[in-house]
Formats: structure tokens, C-alpha cells, sequence
DNA sequence: TGAAATTGTGCAAACGTTTGCGCAAAAATG
DNA sequence: CATTTTTGCGCAAACGTTTGCACAATTTCA
């Protein structure tokens, strides 16, 4: 049997609560005594129990990371790996546990989380999407139960809590930047606009056209659909159309490759025909041919802000709902860029 | 406050004791009770407090899930991010909650998971690699701490619990399917053969020449350096030598996305010059070009069994220790065949 | 029909903490 | 020096389960 506080106890020779005070360096009890307790822990190799503290303080330590109900596709993007390192590197620290919650469907993820917090497995969840009308969130939301998004919330802003890139000035500069190398006919390829971040970077790349003075050609913004095959075939039809664009805002590493693939096969030479540029900056950017010029989220930092953020309000149960900015880089490389 | 088993008692007119005991199906009480009381918990939404379960059952019903040390290049393998979702999903099923354990350094990472085994927030590991002398799997092993590896067993192979490829297997398979394809100049590239499905690898590769009668070249046979620009010089040199391979079985797909490069650079037609199989059948050997011929290790699966494995041990103590082999099958695309 | 075995349920003591409250002893105050 | 205040610590009751044991009620058996 493992060591209890109450070995502790007898070895410091004080009460089992000096002891949990020790622990929490209880300003009530004088430094003479810590120090007593604190050798006869290093002694015993005391670590308190933590069922036991969660139960008698009434909270599990432990938050509940919420993956995307998704085909696998999704999940070959890094961003998720590196939100849920840094989501556990902060709690690793903070003595928190985190558990993962995957799913098929919504209606699985759910029923999950439902019992997951009805059981008090979890303090709170990070969800690691922000989506409208998604169901998970909506009941979260509806049973008051803590969670902080990772993207940003797209109701009740106000009152919930969120992680997110500016992506809006993201998908801005990105095509700021490409508007400085000359560019005027640029393209937007992005996914489901009912993802939050598709749809700021959307509205991004609209807002810098405007600013620039360059109208906008809906034909030039698109909404791909979700099968590889047709994504490919609506690629097609943009770069086959009299009025081609000569550069393009994608709103993700994956789909860049992919574009690229599609230019090398029209015999469209990258940046010089059509330059590029995307999100993520993950590994794929840099595996490019050309190299992918590439938005870099930090996804790991949202991690750690999102894991930070999220104990604080744990701690702290009526502070108000805060919005966090975590900033990006635009990553040049040779798609979108002759003169490297 | 939540529902608590004493609310369910006395709406269904019984003790609390029955009730706990008709949550696990406990055979000594009737139907007839039992059917009372669930309608009792029906109605209430009543949910078993986890932490006080698990404090009176002296477990945590939780898993830790350890995460190699390493820079951040290793996490964009999506091996990592499907075997924690295999794993989740089944936790999910049974209640079991899991948390990802990460750090920079072996160290970081042992300090972690020592003050987990000690506070009781763990009952279990779950180590997602296999490397020789790694101090974590180490001191778990002298500790008696209950863990399951996934990746072969270096030491102690009896006694240790793991789930595993047959890498050697599908080695061979990947080097006979080029053989069959009438390659007899065939080298292997692998990564730190410390790391055991790496050295396996080379194993099978081995095995497969030595029984198709094909010499062993030494030349042909790399174990990698870790940083990308050493890699990139010794495959230019392996592919530069006179005596070039035709053929190359490599042990991970970004690996072979790098080599895929480098043939083009050199002007070798892939899979004219050069066949290419590799490891994983992750989203990049599908984007490639040409696409990459790849084993799929079936990593969410590895993750199910690691966990269905994990919990059988934690609820069985004295089961031994058993190894479960996840089979793998080759995905031929055109790196490796010219009549595709 | 009475004793023994079986069945079904409840009592109460764990599990290892946290924390409000009480109470000595020490320090501060007049 | 008596009184009040402060300081430092311990007592004991929670927290919500699980589970060994006792025991009444029922069934089985001789």
C-alpha cells in the first residue's frame, strides 16, 4: 500500500491536516512545522492521493479534450497532435490529467461527454473545432458546463471562452502578400464555411481585395466540396477557365499539395503561373515541391493557452470569459515567391 | 449538487448499497430490485461519482499514454495521433478516461510519470514507441509498474506486455513484393535502429534477400541520421554510387517523400530507375508522386488493442503478460509498379 | 414440522483527502 | 498583570462510493 498523509503524519508527528496544509502551503501554519512535514514527505516518498483530493475537494483535476466527429482524413493534420502536446504539457505541469474524447458521429461524442460530466470525470472540455450548430457545443453551451474552444466561438461570443488566431488578419496578410508580388486575380479555396476558421479566412482574403481595391470575382472564392474527387474537379474548372487566377489563398496545407499536384499536370509552373499560399506550415509545407509559403498557427501554443485558460475558470469559477489571441507567422517559401 | 447514489436509494426505496451493487449487475440482488432501482436511476439521470468510485475501488480507471521524447517533427507522423484516438475510442466504450504524457527529454518525461504512478492518477502506461536502454520503460519495468508497450519488446520479452506489427513480416513482404517485380539491387533505408520497429524492419528486409538468395550489399543497408540535411547527403551519395540500387524498401512515408525528391533532383524515374516501398500508408504516400507503395501498420487499431490489452491487466492482475500481433497489409500504388 | 441452507438486502466501515471550527498557547494591548 | 487578539495546530465531519459481514426471510431438506 502506497504512502498516505497519515504516515506522514506520524513520522512529522503532527495532525493529518497540517499535513494537507503543508501541501498547499496554508499560510496558517508556521514555516518551522512545513519544514518538519516537508522532510518526512521527501522521506516517505509521499504523493497524495488523487481520487481522494478530487473527491474531497469536489473536482476531478482532469479536462476533457474534444477531437472533431471526422472521417480519418482530418486527423492527418498535425494541428491536432500538436494542440493535444501542448493541452498536456500544460497540465502535465499543473498536475491536471487530460482524456481525449473521439467519436464518428456528433451524436457519439455526445453521449460521451454526457456521461462524462455527469459523473464528474471532467472539470471542463476543450474543443478542439468550433463549428455552427454543431450539437456538442450547443449542449455544453445549454448545461453550463465549463468548455473552451479552440477557434472561434460563432454564438454567445461573449460568454464562452476561446482560443484563436486572428484569422482573419491571417488569411489578410496572406493575401497581402501576394497582392505585393503583383498579383490581382486571386483565388480563395476553402472548406465547410460552417468551420469557423474557413470562414474568417474567407472573410480575410475578401477584406484585403477590398482594401486593395480589387473587386471581388465570386467565381474566385470557393467553397470545396468534402470528396478528394470533387475538390479535384472544381480545382480544375478554376484553373482551366479563361479567366484563371494567378494566385491562390488555401486554407490548408493538404489541399495546397493537392493544388499543386493539379498545376503540375495543367503544366501550370508554381509561383510563376499561380503562386500559393496556405495554412498550417506543417511538415507537407515543407516536403513541397515547390515548397509551400504557409501561415503558421502554433498549434501547440494554442494548446497550452487553450489547457491555461481552461484551469484558470476551473480555479476560478466566476471570472469572466476571456478571448485569447494567439499570433501567427507567414512562412515564405517558394510558392508564392520568384525572388527566393 | 449532483445526483448521488443515496438520491437514487430513496427514491427507489432501498440502500445504497443495493444500488451500487445493481450498477455492476451483482447477482445476489433480484430482478426484480434491480429493475426498480434502474428505473430510479432513469429517472434521476443519476451518474456514479468517478472519483468516489474509484477512491473506494483503489483504483483511477485511468491510462497514461506516453508519447515519445522528441523534437517536433517525429508528432507529424500521424501514427501517434491515430493509435491515441484507437486508444480514446476505447476507453470512451469503458469508462476508462486516458491522458497524454509529453515532454522534450526522457527526464521530463520520467519525472511526470513517476509523480503519476505514485498519486495513484494512473493504474497503467501505455508507451506509443519501443527503444532500447529508454529510461522511461525502464523504470517502469524495475518499478513493477503495469505497462503496455506499443512496438516490440527489447528486454525482459516475457514478461512485458506489448502490441506490435510484425515489422519483420512485412518487411520481408514489402522487399519480396520487389523482388517479384524482378529487383535484385534492392537497399533498405531506415531510422535509428535503437527505435525496435526500425531495426525489425531491416530485419525483414534482410530475411527476404537472404531467402530469395540475393546477397546482402552492407552499402545497401543505411541506418539514417536524424537530421534531415545528413539524410538528404547519404541518400544522394547511396543513389550516386555505381553500383545504384533499383529498388529501395524505406521505413517510414516522409522518409520516402524525401527520397521521392531527391530521385527527381537526380533525374530517376520512380518506378523506372528506382522502386520505392515504405511504412505507414499515412496521407502523404497518397499525395506523393508518384504515390508511394506502402504498409499500413493499422495504427488506430494498435491503439485499440494497447487499451483493450491495458484495461484487461488492470482488471486481472495476475494474467501474464501477452503479445498481440496487429496484421498489416501492403498498398501497392506506382512507386513500386510499373503495370499500375 | 423443525433445522439447515439459500437468497436478498441493509449496516457500517472503509478509501485518503480537505476544511470549518474550536481551542490552547503565545503575543499584543491597555 | 489581566484582558484581548493573534497564531498555530488538531478534531472530526464531510466527499460518494464499495464491500465484508450480519441477518431476516424464504426455500430446501430430512
Amino acid at each position: 500500500m502506497a504512502v498516505t498523509i497519515k504516515d506522514v503524519a506520524q513520522l512529522a508527528g503532527v495532525s493529518p491536516s497540517t499535513v494537507s496544509r503543508t501541501c498547499k502551503d496554508h499560510p496558517s501554519i508556521s514555516e518551522e512545522t512545513k519544514e518538519k512535514v516537508r522532510q518526512a514527505m521527501q522521506k516517505l516518498g509521499y504523493e497524495p492521493n488523487f481520487q481522494a483530493s478530487n473527491l474531497a475537494s469536489q473536482n476531478s483535476r482532469t479536462i476533457g479534450i474534444v477531437l472533431p466527429p471526422s472521417a480519418r482524413e482530418t486527423y492527418e493534420n498535425s494541428f491536432y497532435l500538436e494542440a493535444i502536446r501542448g493541452i498536456s504539457s500544460f497540465c502535465n505541469q499543473k498536475q491536471y490529467i487530460n482524456t481525449v474524447v473521439t467519436g464518428n458521429t456528433e451524436e457519439e461524442l455526445l453521449s460521451v461527454i454526457k456521461t462524462m460530466s455527469r459523473s464528474g470525470q471532467v472539470d471542463g472540455f476543450i474543443v478542439l473545432y468550433s463549428k455552427q450548430d454543431d450539437i456538442v457545443i450547443n449542449h455544453l453551451y445549454n448545461e453550463g458546463f465549463l468548455y473552451v474552444l479552440i477557434g472561434k466561438a460563432y454564438q454567445n461570443i461573449n460568454q464562452t471562452i476561446y482560443i484563436d488566431n486572428d484569422n482573419i488578419l491571417a488569411a489578410q496578410e496572406a493575401t497581402e502578400h501576394l497582392i505585393k508580388q503583383g498579383h490581382k486575380k486571386i483565388a480563395y479555396l476553402g472548406g465547410d464555411n460552417s468551420l469557423m476558421f474557413s470562414a474568417d479566412r474567407r472573410a480575410g482574403y475578401q477584406l484585403a481585395l477590398t482594401m486593395n481595391g480589387i473587386a471581388i470575382n465570386p467565381d474566385y472564392c470557393q467553397e470545396l466540396p468534402f470528396k478528394k474527387k470533387d475538390q479535384i474537379k472544381a480545382i480544375n474548372q478554376l484553373l482551366s477557365s479563361d479567366d484563371r487566377p494567378t494566385a491562390i489563398v488555401v486554407c490548408d496545407d493538404i489541399l495546397a499539395f493537392t493544388l499543386e499536384d493539379i498545376c503540375e499536370e495543367l503544366k501550370l509552373s508554381i509561383p510563376k503561373d499561380i503562386a500559393i499560399v496556405s495554412f498550417n506550415n506543417s511538415l507537407i509545407a515543407k516536403l513541397a515541391t515547390p515548397k509551400l509559403t504557409s501561415i503558421d498557427v502554433n498549434s501547440y501554443q494554442l494548446g497550452i493557452e487553450a489547457a491555461s485558460q481552461m484551469i484558470n475558470h476551473i480555479e476560478n469559477p466566476n471570472l469572466m470569459a476571456t478571448k485569447i489571441i494567439v499570433p501567427h507567422h507567414l512562412v515564405v517559401r517558394e510558392s508564392s515567391s520568384l525572388d527566393r
